[in-house]
DNA sequence: TCTGGGGTCCTGAACCAT
DNA sequence: TCTGATGGTTCAGGACCC
């Protein structure tokens, strides 16, 4: 705690739902709603238009489209949000070296550290020259609290939402947080204020008034010592710039639960195999293995291992994951599963290894050395570097592709390709589309990771998600229009199905190309999609077709088709993504967002050649200039023009393959920048 | 009417060594 | 030799945050 308010608190203001506003000028003023999209997907961020439905982050999406379904409801976009943070993050850094981000969004800035303040007035001037930055480099506002401590400046920001700034005087503070609710307070959620509440605590005054003895033994000794401090407005944390990163994990909720155990386990496989992807990419190595499985009735329970030494070793890790998976009944169902390192190091077991038997020369190395579950692995060797599902797939019988595209289908008619690395060039599109889309499939449309070794589309990242069949969505008013939806679902072409689940209710195998009946309720699609095997050629998804005031549809953006009989993996031209598109006063879509940045592919079996759009991705158009896909269907697509710094722009469609029309980046917020990225 | 994903931190039990 | 205290490590679960 210092005498002056010299940390500032930044919390940029709804921001994933701002930076869509701001990229779209005929959302801005109304209700965009930014979450998983998908039956079980719930509210990441909400605009304030939204808010006043009483829409709010962590809602449950179903409820949030009762409250709100006039709403925009979009998947994230985080690769944008990430490049919005990033300029923010620079303009904290001009202010201080000290800098600690807490989020995309959230940041600690200690004004002292970089000379920048040393009393009131000058952290007020600093907090507000800031907002100002930050609204002319992004558009965007941000709120901004100032005061002694983290805690009270969070407190602060918080107060000055939306798009103010708070100012706490040290000496102030007790008296300002004596009326707040202890939910104010870091660190006191919904379990420990109701714990208060019966207690008879309900205020910060209450709770500095209880003492600490009474906290200690209701909440714990470092729980209770902390708020009771916190409560007092006393906090000596520093402000950090660097935290070292403890743990590395993945997980995936699945649109219906999993009973099968061959897919459970062949799915805890691909999650180690994505966990240990990441791990690599971090620089990091682990010791702790944790397998997470959430069961039908939510429980939730870890099983953990730790090894003798660190690994980063996809082979070690799925060892473990699956022994772990040995011990846990999942009887009755399981609808989470997620695997995760820990005990992290920057060298490995391996590497302590070679580089005894180096200082030995030739000598035998210690008898010990093998990681505890070193037991030899079945998969090939990893050098990709994220097991582009070697191993798991290597008893199932394929032609030898690897890491190939390999449907598994699901209860609700989810396809979903094998653990491919997407290793595509273009933009990682496929992996995103899976990471970010996660829980967040849209009905009956799942994008798994991309298969990655596309030979021909490569914009995408060959995605392979069939079973668009429940995909198309009406909103509650109806769909006044039909909405269009062209090519029967994609069936992948792949040969041989591991794990594709034939015990999963529901899960429609060896379908060629199901058709995608719309779904006038609007519900997830737990039918309808078709997941196939050994079929070849099959076209792609079903689009998107966005119309004012009524429908829209999400699409199970993959394309596919080709090659199934050779076992190749079945994936070529990925289709881009299918993005989220609110359409404005209606409804809106979602996409599997196979993600490729431009959202565009080409699909088909081979030789066919249709260009396919993605809702929601950027274009240009070579008279029209820049513009976003609003859908598209039977040949044609409808683009918005409009561009972050214009105001709602008119609507234009096209055919499809109009050679004028061509995918673009994303523009900044701010700012005209180069605008066509055409390829 | 349901409840995401990726983290951090804390607590308590069990076990082992001193 | 047995017992108890103490402390470290591992494991599991839970709360919380954005």
């Amino acid at each position: 705690m210092r005498a002056a308010p010299t940390i500032l608190h930044l919390d940029m203001d709804a921001f994933y739902a701002s930076v869509e506003q701001a990229s779209k000028p005929s959302l801005r003023g109304k209700a965009v709603i930014v979450g998983g999209l998908g039956p079980r997907g719930v509210v990441a961020t909400a605009s304030y238009e939204a808010r006043r439905f009483g829409v709010h982050s962590a809602m449950p999406m179903a409820q949030a489209r009762r409250l709100c379904p006039n709403g925009a409801y979009l998947i994230p976009r985080f690769r944008l949000y990430q490049a919005v943070s990033e300029i923010v993050m620079g303009l904290l850094r001009e202010l201080s070296p000290l800098v600690e981000p807490l989020s995309l969004d959230e940041a600690f800035v200690d004004l002292e550290a970089g000379g920048v303040a040393f009393d009131s007035a000058a952290a007020r001037a600093a907090g507000e020259r800031l907002r100002a930055d930050i609204r002319a480099a992004t558009g965007l506002s941000g709120s901004v609290g100032l005061a002694g401590s983290k805690m009270l400046a969070k407190v602060a920001s918080e107060e000055a939402k939306p798009a103010g700034l708070l100012l706490i005087e040290p000496g102030t503070e007790r008296e300002l947080l004596a009326p707040m609710s202890v939910r104010t307070l870091p660190g006191v959620g919904p379990v420990t204020g109701q714990h208060l509440r019966r207690a008879g605590i309900a205020t910060v005054g209450e709770l500095a008034e209880a003492g600490e003895d009474e906290l200690v033994r209701m909440l714990g000794r470092s729980h209770g010592v902390g708020l009771h401090r916190m409560a007092l407005g006393l906090d000596d944390r520093p402000v950090v710039a660097e935290r070292d990163t403890k743990s590395v994990s993945v997980e995936d909720t699945f649109d219906v639960d999993l009973h099968d155990r061959v897919r459970i386990r062949y799915e805890v496989q691909r999650l180690a195999d994505r966990c240990v992807g990441r791990l690599r990419d971090s620089g990091h190595s682990g010791r702790t293995i944790v397998l997470k499985v959430r069961r039908y009735d939510f429980s939730t329970l870890t099983r953990s291992e730790t090894l003798r030494g660190p690994t980063d070793d996809v082979a070690v890790v799925r060892e473990a994951a699956a022994r772990l998976l040995e011990s846990v009944d999942t009887t009755g169902g399981v609808r989470l599963l997620g695997v995760g390192v820990s005990g992290l190091a920057d060298y490995t077991q391996e590497d302590l290894f070679a580089f005894a038997l180096a200082a030995e020369g030739e000598g035998a190395g210690p008898a010990s050395a093998a990681p505890a579950s070193a037991a030899p692995a079945p998969a090939a060797p990893d050098p990709a570097g994220a097991g582009a599902g070697a191993g798991a797939d290597a008893e199932a019988g394929d032609t030898g592709d690897a890491g190939g595209a390999r449907p598994s289908s699901g209860a609700d008619g989810a396809t979903e390709t094998g653990p491919g690395t997407d290793p595509d060039p273009v933009g990682g599109g496929g992996a995103d589309g899976a990471v970010e889309g996660g829980s967040g499939r849209p009905a009956g449309a799942v994008g798994a990771p991309g298969a990655g070794l596309d030979p021909v589309g490569g914009v995408g990242g060959a995605r392979v998600s069939a079973g668009a069949g429940g995909a198309v969505e009406a909103g509650p008013d109806g769909p006044a229009a039909a909405p269009e939806v062209h090519g029967a679902d994609g069936a992948p072409g792949s040969a041989d199905t591991p794990g594709a689940g034939p015990g999963e209710a529901g899960g429609a195998v060896d379908a060629v190309g199901a058709s995608g009946a719309p779904r006038p309720g609007g519900a997830a699609g737990e039918s309808g999609g078709a997941a196939s095997a050994g079929v070849s050629g099959a076209a792609g998804g079903a689009e998107p077709a966005g119309l004012s005031g009524g429908v829209v549809s999400a699409g199970a953006s993959g394309a596919s088709g080709a090659a199934g009989a050779a076992g190749a993996a079945g994936a070529a031209g990925a289709a881009g993504g299918a993005e989220p598109v609110g359409v404005a006063g209606g409804v809106v879509s979602a996409g599997a967002s196979a993600g490729a940045v431009a959202g565009v592919g080409v699909s088909g079996g081979v030789g066919a050649a249709e260009r396919r759009w993605g809702a929601g991705s950027d274009v240009w158009h070579a008279v029209y200039g820049a513009g976003w896909v609003q859908g598209s269907g039977v040949g044609r697509v409808t683009v918005r023009f409009e561009r972050p710094g214009s105001g709602p722009g008119r609507v234009r469609t096209f055919r499809v393959d109009d050679p004028e029309l061509a995918p673009s980046d994303p523009l900044p917020l701010v700012g005209d920048g180069p605008a066509a990225g055409a390829e």
